[in-house]
DNA sequence: TCCTTGATTGACTAATCGCTCTATAAATAT
DNA sequence: ATATTTATAGAGCGATTAGTCAATCAAGGA
């Protein structure tokens, strides 16, 4: 118990086993024996089992959402903003392949309930002005921009599947990334501005 | 039980409580009393709890197949086909929300690898031959068929989140699925073809 | 030094759950 | 009519699990 702290260890562990083995596949007392302590220290740090699945949930979209706020572009234009945001969210999802792979998870569990409406707008919030302003802004098509938002969600869903499912050689993940960005662009830009 | 005979009652009880509370989260005794049965008849059809559950999944499975196959649309043109698919795809999901719900909540679980590879690559397989086809005729843009296929995939999971999210009027659904199936045909299709 | 507070342990429990088993009834075959 | 298989019921069992609890241990404040 050197490197991270108790807390911490108890989610990572969680999030290892809960991939393999789900939510209720996984028993507590697992989670606490992998991850090096006892049985009442887990119950210590979080009160109940759900707590500790909503608590590796926030955490993990808390990682994300700090990691894609550093690499925010602020410069650029507006695509060369869309396109960042686009290939960090890859980036980080085929480094974090379990934790990409958790929020899909929870996202389709009823623990999504748990988690109030307010938080889960909030954790979006940034991205969802990004929409908003490009719309406002006639760049994007005229379509709602939570609808375009959502699309745009899926394309990289839809690839992470794809390039953790085929074993597309690691040297021609960023050019695959590039094109469906591209894809997705002309998809949800507006040709008639420049 | 007059309308439904066990086996089939069994599974649609069982698909309400699951996608409301999780294959976990529902006890077997309580998916047979709601539908009528005894605890032993359960397990009469079905050995196992994780058998119910991949059987619940391929009888979804074959039920959305049997309707696209129904509706496909053998004479038009390649567009209009995919058109079809994409058209009815949604249909089914908006009709059958929990079942579609399903499916995705079972990708997203460890019973997935429950299902024999083959068995799931024929589920679609004659979709992919669409895709292929279209491909091999430089319909659509020169990237795998695979790739484009599970993007067209979660262009439709995205625009089913957002209709039943969203408060979207009825009558608007038809005009807002036409709208995004012209977004995935122009991302997907090669444009130097007529 | 004593006291308070938080961390940690692991045995324990009350409840639950998947599944079996025995018994009986219904249907089907011979 | 008899035998054989299938359907149904529901009590009960063994195993598991989330969560508790009383007992130490460590750290720091007064």
């Amino acid at each position: 118990m050197s490197k991270l702290d108790k807390p911490e260890k108890i989610l990572a562990t969680a999030l290892k086993l809960f991939v393999a083995y789900g939510f209720h596949g996984t028993p507590t007392s697992r989670i606490a024996s992998e991850a090096g302590v006892s049985n009442g220290t887990l119950f210590h740090y979080f009160k109940t089992k759900d707590e500790l699945v909503v608590a590796l949930y926030t955490a993990i979209k808390e990682e994300l959402n700090q990691y894609l706020a550093e690499k925010a572009n602020e410069t650029g234009d507006v695509k060369e903003k869309f396109r960042n945001l686009f290939r960090y969210s890859l980036a980080w999802a085929l480094e974090n392949r379990d934790a990409f792979y958790f929020i899909q998870q929870f996202h389709f569990s009823p623990h999504l309930g748990l988690v109030p409406d307010e938080e889960i707008r909030k954790q979006s919030e940034k991205h969802r002005n990004l929409f908003q302003e490009a719309h406002d802004a006639k760049v994007l098509k005229p379509l709602p921009p939570d609808l375009l938002m959502m699309l745009s969600i899926n394309q990289i869903n839809g690839l992470f599947q794809y390039l953790t499912a085929q074993t597309v050689p690691a040297e021609n993940q960023p050019q695959r990334i590039n094109d469906v960005f591209e894809l997705t662009w002309t998809m949800i830009a507006n040709p008639e501005k420049p």
